[in-house]
DNA sequence: GTTTATTGATTACGCTTGTAATCGTTTTTG
DNA sequence: CAAAAACGATTACAAGCGTAATCAATAAAC
């Protein structure tokens, strides 16, 4: 999987929560919260599909777009790339830095106790 | 805090790991995990200081290098940064996602029970 | 039907990044 | 001391990136 800028990124987002989407619906879907030019949607576009992590399909002279990478493949792959980078590849680190800094909310306390209890039902 | 990019990083955990030291620490150290040119490492390490992440004394003619930035403070911009852009801020989506590629590790388990009592501790 | 607007394709351009090579100076070595 | 080696500073250079503008072809509007 080629790598995916930032911007390219926002525009992928976007693909995802609601395709198939011609360039005029990314572009204004993101001008909400990106005051990015058409032409640099555009762009971006272009070179998510050189990246191939967006098709298309000709719908006369438009161009309707979708994802070829998965929500869940990227953001698992990018997260355990950086998982991997910044703490030898495990999870409870960056945890407790969260912890630390008072960024856990207990909503998120009561689904990792979820996750847990998940785990241990499968793995004993 | 300036973007510090992937190859910058590389030197940067390698002064955490032990500092003050000299380009030349720097590169032989690096030397064992990266094959690069010392003046790879050393355009590197200024452009680290530019940055401000890198800061050096000067021991007669050889520098002596050591960070700016304290590693933790780093690591958890950056997985902060992550999780905001991934996963709208929530850690547990990333977690779920590690628990459903089967990677976590019963280490990983007990620690993170460790971090969910202990803050349980401190909020209730 | 000719002008105008739209749309994707191509080109632009300054900045960053990865990966060094060269320059100027100082220290070492023979 | 003269030549070579070692340092940091400066320069290089192609690829990627952010951010568009221009071009060419087609569709819409008058």
């Amino acid at each position: 999987m080629k790598e995916i800028s930032k911007a390219e990124f926002e525009v992928l987002s976007a693909l995802w929560e609601k395709y198939p989407a011609s360039a005029n619906d990314l572009i204004s879907t993101l001008n909400v919260v990106k005051p990015w030019h058409d032409k640099t949607v555009k762009t971006l576009l272009n070179r998510l599909v050189k990246k191939e992590a967006v098709g298309f399909q000709k719908e006369q002279r438009k161009y309707l777009y979708f994802p070829l990478i998965e929500k869940e493949a990227y953001t698992q792959y990018e997260s355990k790339s950086l998982i991997e980078r910044l703490f030898s590849g495990r999870v409870s680190p960056l945890i407790a830095g969260f912890a630390k800094n008072q960024e856990l909310k207990k909503e998120d306390i009561s689904q990792l106790k979820e996750i847990i209890s998940q785990w241990e039902k499968e793995n004993d």
